[in-house]
DNA sequence: TATGAATGAGCATTCATTCAT
DNA sequence: GATGAATGAATGCTCATTCAT
């Protein structure tokens, strides 16, 4: 039972350093935040996190990609991918955004700034933007395909263009407090892209 | 000729200060970029840059200045409100793309890190932000009253999926050292905007 | 044990860092002691100075704190006001000048310094002058009342003579390595003051 | 007749920036006057002190110098040697106070500061000092053997306690902004330490 | 002679990281 | 494992001094 319950404050130690974190860094930002302010926040020493995390880049790191890694698991492409291209895209902005919604202090560190902190870290985040864009310009061109959608399209700029909405209204709801339908708006903006704004 | 010459020298060191500056900015981030580094860039010593710049943090916010004001001299939204909606709004888009071309570094600094660095620039920058916004909102409530654009469209919504185009492809603009046709991408842009993507 | 180990050993580090500091500043002045130097000669890294005073402005004015607060201590006048005025006078002129003999240095820095490094430290100092000023104008003031000093005396000026002497010789005895009988010293400042000088 | 100017104006540019270093030193203290402004109180140019004065450390010198020698020259001591001690005694406080009275700022930078400031500096205001001492003790032994003083007395001691007296007064006399009549303060003051203060 | 733009050695202070307990 | 006192490399900034004009 002690033991059980060592295990389970050793992951709680773990996860409360990093909640902290999350907290801080998207509050004041990478640079602003000090090892010893998460160590308070998360009710721990300042050396008990590097028990856990080699370094605070590494635990920014640890941070973004546990982000990242929720965010795939949220929308799972796989389960949509037989549906109109429409709705896919409807379902992948509104799911987006339910996320972001749900985690508004992940997004903001995960969006904003992961760039300029380390020449690596830029790396990676380049490359899973890239990804990203590859997913939806391959979703774009099964639309083409299957005649959904015009066939004078550039792939790849649509997917540009789709990709450029998502981290602007993540900023969007993550600086405003007020709370909103994601479904919703997922479904203005989708009819907005598909429709195009021409009477 | 001595005075042309001394203003001259003047006007120079200040300006090799701020490019040497915005290399480094937009190269290393803001936090990496050390006073001495920019010195050196610049051909200058540590102390001759508090000469013209009372610390980092106004070196830096100088440059932000700057990077609005050139993009707003350089896009006369006077000029073309007579024109079509469609017309403006490529005409806008086109402009940014092009200026950011021409000011890869500049904008690079611009759009990637002011809003991390300091409470008060933050709210400076979302205030820039915002005014593009309203600015936008305008002309798509123009265009539908002017019987241009649908009559549903939410307006809002609309001028900020465009704004969230702009600092999108002005950083693809930077990352790629590609060239291209800022004429033709805005011409792509605008048209999937305008006419949707569906067929 | 382990308590008290580790409570000696931090305030012990501390002291280290203020014998430190009051060895240096007596020594080379504030502007020419460096904190570096401090940190050496405390056998201490020069940031754990900064774990115990907040800046170098802070140290000093502690170490004056502590000199003041140990000169008071040192010399009760409550235990001596019933003793005849010329008495009372001779204790605390010896009191003085034995607490300086002990602590040279800390004399050093308390008198010699306080008053160009701040204003606000200057107004402090001031204001603890202004005290010693008015408590022995008391007691010139019950000397006359008592009957047993001259009654034509200005108290104010008479005192101010006194206050005089204090710093006065308290840079004798700092400047000068050989020691001296303050009992014997405070004597004849004393009598002089009492009797007079002329035949 | 613009050679004659150019000498006078030379003459004044050095006076100038002495009056702005004596103003500045006296009132911020030699570690908070920077050259720049004593140049922009001077009326001069930063580079225009560095003509007559090699450094900011022999500009103070500078200042020093001319305090101690106009001092000495204000007070001659060779024209009251053969007054009675207690008029000679009287005079030279009156002689001081009234210098310091007229040479407020003058002489909070010569007492004030200049032990604090450089090693060297310091030897030499000791030196002056040990010098006054000297002058004093040789006045008070030729009073033991005239008779006109107590004969128990220690000479030294009793300079000594005069000389402290005359920084002390001189710091009040330059803190309040009051004027006061020296001949008047200075009788007091001899007459307490000629008579006494016993009843 | 007079100037002030340019300089860089020098300094207080910060903060991620270590390690003895 | 958990801690926090101790550390010192790193950095922004100052200011006396220089020197080309």
């Amino acid at each position: 039972m002690e033991n059980g319950n060592r295990t389970a404050r050793k992951t709680s130690k773990r996860e409360a350093i990093m909640d902290a974190a999350i907290e801080l860094f998207s509050c004041k930002g990478y640079h602003n935040t000090h090892m010893e302010e998460i160590a308070i926040t998360a009710g721990a020493g300042k050396g008990t996190i590097y028990e856990y995390f080699a370094s605070k880049l590494e635990l920014f790191q640890e941070i973004l990609y546990t982000g990242w890694r929720r965010i795939q698991e949220h929308i799972p492409m796989e389960q949509i991918e037989h549906m109109p291209v429409a709705e896919q895209l409807q379902r992948m902005i509104s799911g987006h955004l339910h996320f972001f919604q749900e985690n508004r202090q992940l997004t903001r560190v995960s969006f904003l700034e992961a760039d300029t902190i380390d020449q690596d870290l830029m790396a990676w985040t380049l490359k899973i933007k890239a990804e990203k864009e590859r997913q939806l310009q391959e979703l774009i061109e099964k639309g083409i395909k299957r005649g959904e959608l015009r066939d004078d399209l550039d792939a790849g700029l649509i997917s540009r263009m789709i990709c450029a909405l998502i981290p602007y209204f993540a900023g969007c709801v993550v600086m405003s407090e007020e709370e909103f339908d994601p479904q919703q708006l997922s479904a203005q903006i989708t009819s907005a892209i598909i429709n195009g704004i021409k009477k």
